[in-house]
RNA sequence: GCGGGCAUGGCGGAAUGGUAGACGCAAGGGACUUAAACUCCCUCGAACUUAGUUCGUGCGGGUUCGACUCCCGCUGCCCGCACCA
């Protein structure tokens, strides 16, 4: 018997596969069509686990899909701007460019012997000029459209290189090259208006059903809804333009609990402030170090600066309250000003704490008091007692406070009502090279311009240097000079770029009819939705949130239909591929991290291999090229072929969790498929059985075709493979004919060739199917062969498990019962008495209570 | 800090509120072999008075005839926090 070498047949089958077009994706009016899509790759130049794990998933769907008579659309592609490239520029010299798309041949060698069922016909790039000079026609479109615009926002910015970081680079609030300290710097920058669709966005999320609960969730959390109350506090000192400071407030039920009132450092008024009282820009100064992330700016001390400025309470005109600048104060949400109320909020509690601000309770709970060493914020839905309210019951439910508050502010006249979400809109300006240029320029008569679209693409100029920090476009020497679309005149190209998320918000469509000269087609409304969409869980909120927009904006300026404002049928977030991280700390004080291989394991923990030293580990860590703790699969592949790695990141663990990557697994994925080619061998050699173990070996196949379907319906891999495992072994172990392990056989290859398609074929072929496996349709359960005429009920007394007894499966629950208390068991342990109940549930289980 | 998730043998995991540990790995024992590898067979949550009994799903409560599963309160770890992709 062959031994089964992967190495070879593997290479030969995917050569079959790409000579007939197997995966060519076609647009048939006749079929039902099916598009599954999992999230495109960055070109960092290796693959890693993650992305195999990634692909097998979505490879088994989409063969699965194939086979059950769907035309299948499953693409890819390279999401291939961003700063990595410009990292390596940096830091090696060479272009972007050219390591981009050398990086996308490397991955694409390293990709195609996975055997993936991608159309490779559709691939493109994200900066190739074709992709993103339609990306440009786009923005020019939803520029006229009003759902771009322009506005001030901060940016983390190095004062010594003088350069714009990204958060990343920003480590414990300085730059990650210079090490200067970070400071909030404001830029003009460009915004689409994400916010203006944020309740559609919100309330859209109902619909999707094929969506994980937790990212509707999380999505509806960072959307952020919520009802209040705007008002404004009337000033008595503040400066000209400043007479009033609007307030938003979620619960105008403590408004009678004012301390103060807070403004954010990025308040007009704080602005004005900081002019003329150079204290005071001292002071701002101080709050604007650090960088620009929600996280920063709320693990920050609480600093806080009284302005000398005082407002009148609106409920009580002799009531003053100072007005503080507060560097917790987002100017972002709602109107840059709160009022604090400190008993009921514990960042103001704390606040008021620390510069001994007044504390005044409004309601305390309906049993008991709390004490003063907290707020007291108990949720909304819970009934409290109000000693300071103004508006509704005294004893009431947070909510229906609030709700007696708004009702009674817009009364008296000084406030509304009104819904907000903390969406902020999405700017997309970035001040680097390697992404799509915003196709603008600046005209000393017109102002801001739109490109001409017969000027598109605009192309980023390849004679670039990135020897200083920066972004080149700025500096570059004639890039920028262009003439005015409108006038004619001498103007200035815009040199900001897009942010990245931009190139991934429609690629999805674009894969629909890639190289069109129009950014979608009529072929777009054959495939258009994504039917299912794979990908991590990191990305439950951004990409997602910002394609779910992108798909409205596109739809509004013409370019997807309105069936497809929401792009994603379903959702699939599966979890990382981890591995062990080995540490130590080096001489400066810094981590420094081993790879696997240059470590011992002992049983008194870990040491390097070259020294001796002793290494802390991290277990289950994400595998990352920085933390040197990436496993490389084309080890995997080059030793045991893509069949194994396939099989191996599918089995044990569930996909949407986390799986812990360990060597004895691929091993163990290798031994189970040189197994079932032995069997098959066996088989095919013709050795003859035994026809009456026929019917048991049919009807176990026939049960592995049922939950196996269910299972890869329900994203259950890791059970399917378990139920393979079975059927191996049934199949190993059956007397059964020739003629009937030899159909059993080659069901299980057609239930195994989604996962490990290569050994699929082979056994398909060794059985005498016609065609290649990936071409037949998928098995039919005979739903006879799934009937059991007798059942096993277990007997509980008390709730435990004390016998069991088998039973015809349509037996009467009377005779059921009779028979359980004729149990030895059951008679021992009523010793003569009669049971308080006894519950019989059919199929299932006997409870018998004492 | 805020939002979301996860927690079951030595390990990965299975279990419409109904026999906890399917399936796999590791380990131990045996067969085959001159020997080894491969392969095949058996055992494998813990404790005890071992044909049995008791305990056992991160911790503490609760609902239920019955809880890994539902509810409340914790702990630990992971993801995200708007310029990483």
């Amino acid at each position: 018997m062959a031994r089964y070498a992967p190495g070879e047949t593997e290479k030969k089958w995917q050569s079959a596969w790409n000579e007939a077009g197997t995966f060519l994706a076609s647009a048939d009016p006749a079929k039902e069509k099916y598009y599954v899509l999992e999230m495109f790759p960055y070109p960092s130049g290796r693959i890693h686990m993650g992305h195999v794990r990634n692909y097998t998933l979505g490879d088994v769907v989409a063969r699965t899909k194939k086979a059950r008579g769907f035309s299948v659309l499953h693409p890819i592609g390279w999401d291939a701007f961003g700063m990595p490239a410009e990292n390596a520029a940096m830091a090696s010299g060479g272009h972007p460019k050219d390591w981009t798309y050398k990086n996308i041949e490397d991955m694409k060698r390293q990709l195609k012997p996975l055997g993936f069922s991608w159309d490779w016909t559709r691939e493109f790039a994200t900066c190739d000029p074709d992709y993103y000079g339609q990306q440009q026609a786009m923005f020019i479109d939803m520029l006229d459209k009003g759902l771009i615009y322009r506005k001030n926002a901060v940016v983390n910015w190095d004062p010594v290189d003088m350069t714009v970081l990204a958060n990343e680079q920003v480590i414990d609030g300085k730059g990650w090259r210079s090490g200067a300290a970070v400071e909030r710097k404001e830029l003009t920058q460009w915004f689409f208006k994400i916010s203006e669709m944020a309740g559609d966005l919100l309330d859209s999320l109902d619909d999707l059903e094929g969506w994980p609960e937790k990212v509707r969730l999380m999505q509806a959390n960072w959307i952020g809804k919520s009802q209040g109350l705007e008002f404004g506090f009337e000033t008595l000192n503040a400066p000209k333009g400043f007479e009033r400071i609007d307030c938003y407030t979620t619960r105008p039920d403590t408004l009678m609990g004012a301390g103060f009132v807070g403004i954010s450092p990025d308040h007009p008024l704080a602005k004005a402030l900081e002019a003329q009282d150079p204290d005071m820009a001292a002071f701002l100064a101080q709050c604007r170090k650090g960088g620009t992330t929600e996280e920063a700016i709320e693990t920050a001390e609480k600093l806080g600066r009284d302005t000398g400025i005082r407002v009148k309470h609106p409920l009580n005109p002799d009531w003053e309250l100072p007005v503080w600048v507060a560097n917790f104060i987002l100017m972002d949400y709602g109107t840059g000003a709160i009022f604090g109320c400190s008993a009921h909020d514990q960042r103001d509690f704390e606040f008021a704490t620390k510069y001994d601000l007044p504390i005044i309770p409004v309601f305390e709970p309906i049993e008991g008091s709390e004490g003063l060493s907290a707020a007291y914020s108990p949720l909304k839905s819970e009934t409290v007692r109000y000693i300071r309210g103004f508006a509704g019951a005294q004893v009431q439910t947070g909510e229906d406070g609030v709700a007696a508050a708004i009702a009674a502010c817009e009364d008296k006249g000084f406030g509304t009502g009104v819904t907000k979400f903390r969406l902020r809109d999405w700017g997309l300006s970035r001040q680097r090279y390697w992404g799509c240029p915003i196709p603008v320029v600046h005209c000393a008569d017109c102002g801001v311009v739109p490109e001409s679209k017969d000027n598109l693409p605009i192309r980023l100029p390849d004679d670039v240097s990135f020897d200083v920090p920066g972004n080149p476009l700025d500096r570059h020497p004639t890039w920028r000079n262009c003439s005015c679309p409108k006038c004619g005149a001498q103007a200035l190209r815009e040199t900001d770029t897009m942010d990245t998320f931009v190139d991934s918000s429609w690629y999805y469509s674009r894969f629909t009819c890639a190289g069109a000269d129009t950014p979608t087609t009529d072929e777009t409304r054959y495939w258009m939705n994504v039917d299912q969409y794979i990908g991590g869980i990191e990305h439950a909120i951004l990409h997602l949130l910002y394609s779910r927009f992108f798909a409205r904006a596109m739809n509004d300026t013409g370019h997807l239909p309105d069936t497809a404002r929401e792009p994603f049928n379903a959702l699939f977030t599966q979890g990382m591929v981890t591995h062990a991280i080995y540490k130590t700390t080096g001489t400066d004080g810094r981590a420094v991290y081993h790879y696997p291989e240059d470590v011992d394991q002992r049983e008194d923990g870990a040491f390097l291999k070259s020294d001796g030293s002793k290494v802390d580990v991290i277990p289950s860590a994400k595998m990352s090229k920085s933390k040197n703790n990436v496993v490389d699969p084309m080890n995997i592949i080059q030793e045991f072929g893509a069949d194994t790695a396939r099989w191996f990141v599918l089995s044990d663990s569930p996909p949407e969790r986390d799986v812990e990557w360990t060597a004895a697994g691929a091993e163990a994925a290798s031994k189970f498929l040189a197994r079932v080619w032995r069997i098959a061998n066996d088989i095919a050699e013709g050795a003859d059985g035994d026809a009456k173990a026929d019917q048991d070996l049919l009807k176990a196949t026939h049960k592995a075709i049922d939950e196996i379907t269910k299972s890869i319906d329900s994203f259950a891999f890791n059970k399917a493979l378990a139920k393979l495992y079975e059927q191996a072994n049934t199949l190993q172990k059956t007397k059964a004919s020739n003629a009937a392990r030899r159909e059993a056989m080659k069901l299980t290859a057609q239930l195994m060739a989604p996962m490990v398609p290569h050994i699929g074929e082979d056994i398909w072929a060794l059985m005498g199917g016609d065609g290649f496996v990936v071409d037949a349709p998928w098995p039919v359960v005979d739903p006879a062969m799934l009937v059991e005429d007798v059942v096993t009920l277990p007997i509980q007394i008390n709730g435990k498990r004390r016998a069991e007894i088998s039973v015809p499966k349509d037996m009467p629950k009377e005779e059921i019962e009779k028979l359980v208390l004729a149990q030895d068991n059951v008679l021992r342990a009523l010793d003569g008495g009669q049971p308080k109940k006894l519950i019989v549930v059919p199929g299932r289980i006997v409870n018998v209570v004492i």
